[in-house]
DNA sequence: GATCCGTGGTA
DNA sequence: TTACCAAGGAT
C-alpha cells in the first residue's frame, strides 16, 4: 500500500478533491460552524449511522442540549429518550459522561489536545481525529469506513478493512495527504466523496474528481474493493413478553441492566423461551421469580420481530392478569401509558407500547 | 484480535 | 427474502 502512494501527485489530488468538495458539499446542520461540541455530538451520532437518519435526531438533540453544560446537568432518562431509536445506546451514555468530565475538568471547553480528548469515554481514534480536525483544524487523520473504501480504491489495496491493522495503516499514510491542506476540509471531503460518489456499490467513477488518481479505476476493479470479510448470519431467539396491567390501569415495565444489549432501556417483562408451546408457563414462572408477581397469562396479542445486526428476536406478546402483586420490586415500575412514553424503549417494545395505546383508545371510542 | 453493540434502508 | 451496509468504540 505504501509503495502505491508514490504514484500519486498528492498536491493535485488535494486540489481536485477540495474544489469538488466546495462545489458539492451538503448543507448539513453540523456544518453551520466549527463549534467543537456541535461537531462532537454529530460525530458520535454518525457512528455506524446514516446522515439522513441522524439529521432529525441531531436537530432535536441540539435544541434540547445546546451546550456541554446543558447536557452535563440533564437527567439520564431525558438523554436516553432523545436517543431512542438511534441504536448503540452506550454512545449517548458515554457522551454524557464525557461531557460531564469536560465541564468538571476543562471548564466546559472541549479539549483540543489529542491526548486529553482521546481519553474521554466513547472517543476512539476516528472520533478524536474527526473532532480535532473539523473543529480545531488539527492535522489528524480521521479514518472511517468511507476513508478506507476511498483509499482502498485509490491505492488498489486488497487488505481487509474489517481488520484493525488495516485502519492503522491508513492512519499512518494519511498525514501525507493532510500536509498543507486544510484538515477540516480534507477529511470531510474524503468522507463526502465516499458518501456521494465512491459508494460501496456502483461507484460513480465518471463523476469522480479524483478518477485519474485512482488505481482501482485504472484497472477496472473498483467494484471488487474494498475487501471485507463476510459476517455470519444473526442467531434467532424466541421471546415471550407480557402486558400486565393493574386495577388503576398501570402497566408493569422493566429497566434493563447496566451493561450489554440495550442497556438501561425500558421494556415489557420478557423471557427467552425454548419451546414455543410452553411460553405461558415460562412467562408466569418468570414473573413470579423476578418480580414476585402472581399472574395468569392470557391470550396472544401481537407478534413483533426485532432485528439486530447479530441477533433476531421473535417476540410473542401476551396479555396478563394479576392475581397478586407486591408493593415494590427491583428494576421495575408500574406506569400509566402516558408516563411510559417519557422513557426510552427499544424499537420492538416501542411497537408494543404503541399498539397497547391504540387498543386502549379504541375501547374508549 | 474477535465479538458485541441498534437501526433503517436498499438491491 | 436475505444480505449487506452506515461518519466506530469497548471489551
Amino acid at each position: 500500500m505504501e509503495q502505491q502512494l508514490e504514484n500519486i501527485d498528492i498536491k493535485r489530488f488535494q486540489q481536485d478533491l477540495i474544489s469538488w468538495y466546495e462545489d458539492h458539499k451538503r448543507d448539513l446542520p453540523w456544518r453551520q460552524n466549527q463549534d467543537p461540541y456541535r461537531v462532537w455530538v454529530s460525530e458520535v451520532m454518525l457512528q455506524q449511522t446514516k446522515v439522513d437518519t441522524v439529521i432529525p435526531y441531531y436537530n432535536r438533540f441540539m435544541q434540547q442540549f445546546p451546550t456541554p453544560q446543558k447536557l452535563a446537568e440533564a437527567d439520564e432518562e431525558d438523554v436516553m429518550k432523545a436517543w431512542e431509536g438511534l441504536g448503540y445506546y452506550s454512545r449517548v451514555r458515554n457522551l454524557q459522561s464525557a461531557v460531564r468530565e469536560v465541564v468538571a475538568d476543562y471548564g466546559g471547553e472541549v479539549p483540543s489536545s489529542k491526548k486529553a480528548f482521546s481519553s474521554l469515554k466513547g472517543v476512539g481514534p476516528y472520533t478524536a481525529g474527526a473532532v480535532l480536525s473539523i473543529a480545531y483544524e488539527k492535522p489528524e487523520p480521521a479514518v472511517d469506513g468511507n476513508v478506507m473504501r476511498v483509499f482502498s480504491r485509490i491505492l488498489l489495496s486488497r487488505e481487509d478493512i474489517g481488520k484493525a491493522k488495516t485502519r492503522k495503516k491508513f492512519e499512518s499514510l494519511l498525514p501525507a495527504f493532510l500536509n498543507d491542506a486544510k484538515p477540516s476540509q480534507f477529511n470531510q471531503a474524503v468522507m463526502e466523496l465516499g458518501a456521494l460518489v465512491c459508494t460501496p456499490t456502483s461507484p460513480g467513477c465518471l463523476l469522480c474528481p479524483v478518477q485519474y488518481h485512482c488505481m482501482a479505476r485504472a484497472e477496472g476493479v473498483q467494484e471488487e474493493l474494498p475487501v471485507k470479510e463476510k459476517k455470519k448470519a444473526p442467531a434467532k431467539k424466541e421471546m415471550a413478553a407480557v402486558i400486565l396491567c393493574d386495577q388503576q390501569g398501570k402497566t408493569l415495565f422493566h429497566q434493563r441492566g447496566e451493561s450489554g444489549l440495550l442497556a438501561r432501556l425500558w421494556e415489557y417483562p420478557n423471557v427467552e423461551t425454548k419451546q414455543k408451546g410452553e411460553q405461558k408457563d415460562t412467562l408466569s414462572q418468570f414473573l413470579k421469580n423476578t418480580y414476585g408477581v402472581q399472574a395468569k397469562i392470557g391470550n396472544k396479542v401481537q407478534k413483533v420481530q426485532h432485528v439486530f445486526s447479530h441477533l433476531i428476536w421473535n417476540i410473542t406478546v401476551y396479555e396478563g392478569m394479576i392475581e397478586e402483586a407486591p408493593e415494590h420490586s427491583q428494576d421495575c415500575k408500574w406506569l400509566t401509558l402516558e408516563e411510559a412514553q417519557k422513557y426510552a424503549f427499544p424499537v420492538s417494545h416501542q411497537k408494543i407500547l404503541k399498539a397497547q395505546i391504540e387498543r386502549r383508545d379504541a375501547e374508549w371510542n
